[in-house]
DNA sequence: GTGAGAATAT
DNA sequence: CATATTCTCA
């Protein structure tokens, strides 16, 4: 009813007098929308207790939350989540992510972690990659390997087919509301990282009051992360607008800067928020992780309804009139959310009620309770909203992807991967790729990048070695300088350190060029037999590769040499040496996807021959004895090629002189 | 349903 | 570090 009444400048309300303050400023973040920020998803303890969730879940449960918001439906451990059901489920179903794959002890159990955890930090924990950078400082190799494998580790990306489709359907609808968005918020200045969150939940400075802003700068006050105690609602209000305005921004694509934040001074940590995908001018800079815009709308989306039903059970306990209000406020939250969301005020406005009132109606058909269907109606309509200008942004900027299923000959099964990660992606990465389980790659970025300019390759996600979230990939050219850094970065993986959810390793892809790279390096290390995966490691000087990814290859490898020699040995027809990556399945393909005079183009396109020549890069004479080792073994490269796909296995005899040739020549 | 690649556990 | 097991995906 009486909106302003709970507003800070109104006076005392005596209906918001909760026993929990926080609360207040938590319905009125909402109320502004700025619950769209990652921020909002940080329930300030007080106030999680009051929705009677233990601390520690009620933050960390939010990645769970979305899991649960998800199709796959897994993360289901979220307590008093039920909400999130009917929200998502108006929301278009399309945000779960089905292949999410958690560590599942982690997951399966609340996170003891006590404090209110930024959600920002749990999801990107490829955020995180730069922080552990320091950890694990890799010793990569100073010197760069060829350019060509010096891609960052490929990594996978989950496949979502729902919600491709989902996008897609959304698209259409959305694309105007996306651009609208986007430019909006190209506009905006970026702020900071999400890394204030915490700063909003824990405390946030006092602030003249701060109207939500759909697009223009932020509060200053925002910058500041001071760690008060949040004295009044606009301060509340303008860290999470803040944090709203740069996840916004980040998503456009246009923010790198966003992510860059961590550039604050009073960021202290990381705070380095590596949304966006990338940032033309500081992409060289800093790598930044594209993976979870998506998925830190879902968060939020699942707070929301979260809220929504918190709500409900506050009502209930409380009174009537709170829950109409709480009604109210969630109408308005959503009706806000789009606003900002959205530039265009009458007609997304506009939208938004229609949106909201479809869902609504959905909800109460539902038989949901008035206060906690409306909140749901809104959480879903805000999700959806949130999901359709993903979709838009990414449909707005397609991206080719030269390393499309289809573009892979030679490696078919890569081919595969990459056409699947292509197609969620819509982007071209580079050879290598990595999956971020339970991470959504929007197109968004991808695409802002790719409107950008960037050129043909786009940063990857690296993983860390492990990283999760992905650290992206320099340029290539910028790859040869950042090197390191992307090592360091690459690991974004939670160390565990308080983050119970962590977010499991990218998966890595061995594409041949690093495969390639993988077995010069075991032989100049010493061989197969005596090569040490860490030894490895350092000598593929690869951004990103971890140890473990490197043994994982090693004992495969190791296998699959002992399986040919068997072979060999029971007068079978040997396959390649290095069959490696992409024997099997791949070999049908292979032919079918490309004939094999075309495997010499394919090499061509090989990452390395791609890449510059990494100059200064040691062991030549190495790489030689590695090529003259490879070419002894031809002769089953021969055999294989009677399979059918020995081209595919086998590093061709041109690639091979491709790619030293690159690497000498930057020599 | 199977097999392979990669991650993760032991 | 090596090996075994688990997960996903094609």
């Amino acid at each position: 009813m009486q909106v302003d009444g709970i507003l800070p400048s109104g006076p005392p309300d005596p209906f918001w007098e909760h026993p929990v303050p926080e609360l207040d400023s938590f319905l009125n973040s909402i109320l502004t929308g700025d619950a769209i920020s990652l921020e909002a998803c940080l329930v300030p303890p007080p106030l999680a207790a009051s929705f009677g969730l233990s601390t520690d879940s009620s933050l960390s449960s939010f990645p769970r939350a979305a899991a649960a918001f998800g199709a796959a439906g897994s993360g289901g451990a979220v307590p008093g989540l039920g909400g999130g059901t009917s929200a998502r489920g108006a929301g278009g179903g399309s945000g779960g992510q089905q292949h999410v794959r958690r560590p599942q002890p982690q997951h399966a159990q609340p996170p003891t972690t006590a404090g209110a955890q930024p959600l920002a930090q749990a999801l990107p924990q490829a955020a995180t990659a730069a922080t552990t950078a320091g950890r694990e400082s890799v010793p990569l190799v100073p010197q760069m390997p060829p350019a060509g494998d010096e891609l960052p580790v490929p990594l996978t990306v989950p496949s979502m087919q729902q919600q491709q489709q989902q996008q897609q359907q959304q698209r259409q609808q959305a694309g105007a509301q996306a651009q609208q968005q986007q430019q909006q918020q190209a506009g905006a200045r970026p702020v900071r990282g999400m890394r204030g969150q915490a700063a909003a939940a824990a405390g946030i400075k006092e602030e003249p009051s701060g109207q939500p802003q759909a697009a223009g700068g932020l509060p200053p006050a925002l910058q500041q992360g001071s760690g008060m105690p949040p004295t009044s609602f606009s301060g509340l209000l303008a860290e999470q607008q803040a944090a709203a305005t740069a996840a916004l921004v980040a998503a456009a694509g246009g923010a790198g800067a966003a992510a860059r934040a961590g550039a604050t001074p009073g960021g202290g940590g990381t705070s380095d928020r590596p949304y966006s995908s990338q940032d033309p001018q500081q992409q060289d800079a800093v790598p930044h992780l594209r993976y979870d815009f998506a998925q830190a709308q879902q968060d939020q989306a699942a707070m929301v309804a979260q809220f929504a039903q918190h709500q409900q059970q506050q009502a209930a306990a409380a009174a009537m009139y709170a829950q109409q209000q709480a009604y109210q406020q969630q109408q308005q939250a959503a009706a806000a959310a789009y606003q900002q969301q959205q530039a265009a005020a009458a007609a997304a406005f506009q939208q938004q009620a229609q949106q909201a009132q479809q869902t609504q109606g959905g909800g109460a058909a539902a038989g949901g309770g008035g206060g906690a269907a409306a909140g749901a109606a809104s959480a879903a309509a805000f999700y959806q909203r949130q999901q359709q200008a993903a979709a838009a942004a990414a449909a707005y900027a397609p991206f080719q992807n030269p390393y499309a299923a289809g573009n892979w000959p030679m490696y078919p099964q890569y081919g595969g991967q990459y056409g699947q990660f292509g197609g969620q992606y819509g982007g071209g990465y580079f050879p290598y790729s990595m999956q971020y389980p339970g991470m959504q790659f929007p197109g968004v970025q991808q695409g802002a990048a790719a409107g950008a300019g960037v050129a043909g390759l786009l940063p990857l996600p690296t993983p860390g070695g492990s990283n999760i979230g992905g650290s992206i990939m320099p340029s290539p050219k910028q790859q040869q300088q950042q090197h390191q850094e992307v090592v360091q970065q690459s690991d974004g993986v939670a160390h565990g350190d308080d983050d119970p959810c962590a977010i499991k390793k990218a998966r890595l892809i061995w594409t041949p060029a690093l495969h390639r790279r993988f077995l010069e390096s075991v032989e100049r290390v010493g061989g197969v037999d005596r090569a040490l995966p860490k030894a490895v490691m350092k000598e593929m000087g690869v951004a990103g590769l971890t140890r473990e990814n490197v043994a994982s290859h090693l004992q495969k490898h190791r296998m699959r040499l002992k399986k040919e020699e068997e072979e060999e040995g029971a007068g079978g027809v040997p396959s390649g040496h290095h069959a490696a990556p992409g024997s099997g399945r791949a070999a049908p393909r292979a032919r079918h996807d490309m004939p094999a005079e075309d495997h010499a183009a394919a090499d061509a396109e090989m990452p390395d021959a791609q890449q510059p020549a990494v100059a200064g890069q040691p062991g030549k004479e190495d790489l030689s004895a590695a090529a003259a080792e490879r070419r002894s073994r031809r002769p089953r490269r021969a055999a294989a090629a009677a399979n059918g796909y020995a081209a595919a296995l086998m590093p061709a005899p041109s690639e091979l002189s491709d790619g030293r040739t690159a690497e000498e020549a930057a020599a």
